[in-house]
DNA sequence: CTGAAAGCGCTTACAG
DNA sequence: CTGAAAGCGCTTACAG
């Protein structure tokens, strides 16, 4: 048992409040400096720290906050978990992480918990367009932040970027390089991700006078294998696309196994653009053009978000939206990897 | 602010304490029918939740436990994570995550903010062979596992693979491949698997009457950039290796990109094997040949330790130890790879 | 059968 | 200058 303040109390002769001001540097406080001293020389000596579950009680705040994502797997969402780490702790914050796998039910069990503990705020990355969690998480008191997908009108504090210039500049920089027929990965249309990013795919086409073609549209949702059945189904077409754009950079991966499979050469007869710019997009062979977000910001800034709320008690649904921006590497421009190929190597994790 | 107890006590005509026991479904609890059904509805109607943290520090559980590791962006650690997660769960526990980034000025810090906050257990996976931090650990009272890397002699409870065999089935695969110039990127000698892969790569050497060539153990820390600048040196020898056993996958990823650059084809010009067999290792190309680890295996067991020494109270220094298998893919057997290009992909994770 | 009390470990407005 | 008290929101042994 770590040592408490009655204790400390006892063993200085002083009232445990005096013994909790001296520990918390109390200013107001008017001590005789030989008490201060004996004080002080005990606090160092049985490394007192203040039991952080009475302080949370007392003061109504626990220094915690949770995030709540799909899945930490995902490149994208652990690169979010660091940037939100990275804003938190010089803050005196840690962090909860909450996987979901995009399922409602332990979205909505997980949110719950958290309530209960307290947690001063949330971030949530899983959410839905329409979302019942996320209503009741308005109707509660705990400041939150939504990234990446927002839910409903966009009502709620949000980061993340502009999806819709995102996906138009992905299928734009296709048509530029001569594409007519460009199929889409698409995510969910229960994801606000989902839709803005078609809704892009459409726009640039339409702008370029191209005529939308029903079947080259495929649900894939956000992930890999999700990916490579998309890209199945688009290459079994009798007039298959020359050129991809994936919702999701892991979707993209997904196409990548396929088009190797099936003997195809990217970019030569399929090029490739997904979005997001995880770390494993320039890994890829070839590289993979994408629309490069800033995730890591995305993290620190909702981070940031959040302990505003919590600091100035103030709930404005702020919104932050980042601009995309096109990086274009080998999956659509064989030329371009060499330039990529030329840079060191990737920064990456230590086990 | 959520409802409390007493206020519904207020409401519903009795004492806080028969709420708390109808809430808490006290079998010990006489009551009329009367009044607990109409209690009941109160709480219902009311979504009561206890106060985590009040309950936290009457009864001394938080229900909380902390993961510390380098970095939630290494696969490696995402893959723990989620096992971690999965066993805790389920007992209604939740997961702090903690980055170091394997300084060990974080790595205390994170400590010593995880006890003031009296989390119940912590899961450390970030360890040195020599840790002021795990010795400090001893000396609390909270309940710890270590995962992946032992300290010291192995004194504390423990889940990992038994290095030394892994590194020797690596190296004895090499070997009977006709390998005789066989390189090893190699993890610091402060860490436990930087020390007993080492080993098992020797063992397998002399085993097979090889005389160790000290040129061919670079050390390379235990990610990728390292693993490209330690390949790097082994290819600029006069007389480079023909293979090369990295301490990790990620290492082995760091050798692909150098391999590529240079020209040279994998497994023609240089075998790979790599150590952990995280799901990135599959989906290289080639495919990672790699020693097997049950990473997700190694987060739930080790929840469940916790867990239990959470419950019994006792901390007895249980050693889990899974035996390690070799996975052989193209990187070090060129015909391998095409049977698990027949398979289907690699399970993924969603956006 | 239900209530009153004590106490978990803090912090802070209030006394003296 | 320092102490005593109240209270954060629970749970549970003890009374009645």
């Amino acid at each position: 048992m770590p040592v408490t303040l009655k204790e400390l109390a006892a063993r200085a002769q002083v009232h445990p409040s005096t013994v909790s001001r001296v520990a918390n540097n109390d200013p107001s406080l008017r001590i005789a400096q030989a008490t201060r001293t004996r004080i002080e020389a005990l606090l160092r000596e049985t490394e007192y720290r203040p039991n952080g579950v009475a302080r949370g009680l007392k003061l109504r705040q626990t220094l915690v906050l949770a995030v709540v994502i799909p899945d930490i797997t995902n490149p994208f969402f652990a690169a979010l978990f660091r940037g939100i780490e990275d804003g938190a702790t010089p803050r005196g914050y840690q962090v909860l992480l909450c996987n979901t796998d995009g399922i409602p039910e332990r979205q909505r069990a997980h949110l719950q918990s958290l309530a209960a503990r307290r947690v001063d705020g949330v971030i949530l990355a899983s959410t839905f367009l329409k979302d019942p969690a996320v209503r009741w998480l308005r109707h509660q008191r705990t400041p939150y932040v939504l990234v990446n997908r927002f839910s409903d009108e966009g009502v709620d504090p949000f980061v993340g970027s502009d999806d819709v210039t995102g996906a138009m500049l992905a299928t734009q920089h296709l048509i530029g390089l001569g594409h007519v027929r460009i199929g889409h990965l698409a995510g969910q249309p229960t994801v606000s991700t989902g839709v803005l990013r078609r809704k892009g795919y459409h726009a640039a086409l339409s702008d370029a006078g191209i005529a939308a073609d029903l079947d080259l549209l495929v649900e894939s949702g956000f992930v890999e294998e999700g990916g490579a059945q998309a890209m199945e189904r688009l290459l079994s077409l009798d007039r298959p696309p020359t050129a991809a754009f994936a919702v999701t950079d892991m979707t993209a991966v997904g196409a990548y196994g396929v088009a190797r499979r099936r003997g195809l050469r990217i970019p030569e007869d399929l090029a490739i653009v997904g979005y997001n710019d995880i770390p494993l997009a320039a890994r890829l062979i070839p590289g993979l053009t994408t629309v490069h977000v800033p995730i890591h910001e995305f993290g620190s800034v909702a981070a940031r978000m959040v302990l505003e709320q919590i600091e100035t008690g103030v709930l404005t649904p702020r919104r932050v939206v980042f601009a995309p921006q096109l990086v274009v590497r080998g999956s659509s421009l064989a030329s371009a990897d060499e330039q990529v190929l030329g840079r060191a190597g990737a920064r990456s994790p230590a086990e």
